[in-house]
DNA sequence: CATTTGACGCTCT
DNA sequence: TAGAGCGCCAAAT
C-alpha cells in the first residue's frame, strides 16, 4: 500500500493500517517500515505521523533525517517547527489504489 | 511467562 | 497550541 503513495503526497501510519484493513495497528506499520533494508524501492519516506511530523528517534540512526531530505527533494515543504501540512499533502487514494494485487497505469 | 519498548494516535487540559 | 496521559498491540528483552 505504501508503494502506491505518489511522489509529492504523504500518508500517515494509521492511514496505511486502516487501508489494509488493520485499524489500530499504526505502530505495526511503523515497525514494518523500520525493518526495511535501505535503500529501498518502497517509498517508506512518504509515511509520517498523524501530527504531520517525521517521527524522530536516535534509534533510527539517521533514517529520520534521510526521510526529511527525500521529502524535501519531492517538493514537500516543512514549516518552522519541522511540520508538514497534511491538509495539503495527505494522499487520498482512489478506488483502484485500494484493489489488491499490482496493476499499472 | 512477565515486562518493556516503540518510525502511533486520540483526548483532555 | 503544546504537553501529559492513556490506549493500543506485537516484537523484544
Amino acid at each position: 500500500m505504501v508503494s502506491r503513495i505518489p511522489s509529492g503526497k504523504l500518508a500517515t501510519y494509521g492511514q496505511i493500517a486502516e487501508l489494509i484493513g488493520s485499524y489500530g495497528y499504526a505502530r505495526q506499520v511503523g515497525w514494518s517500515l523500520s525493518r526495511l533494508p535501505l535503500p529501498s524501492s518502497i517509498p517508506w519516506h512518504r509515511v509520517v505521523n498523524a501530527r504531520g511530523q517525521i517521527s524522530m528517534s536516535l534509534r533510527r540512526e539517521g533514517s529520520d533525517w534521510i526521510q526529511r531530505d527525500l521529502l524535501l527533494s519531492e517538493g514537500i515543504q516543512f514549516d518552522i517547527n519541522s511540520r508538514v501540512s497534511l491538509k495539503q499533502y495527505l494522499w487520498r487514494p482512489e478506488i483502484r489504489d485500494l484493489l489488491l494485487g499490482q496493476l499499472e497505469d
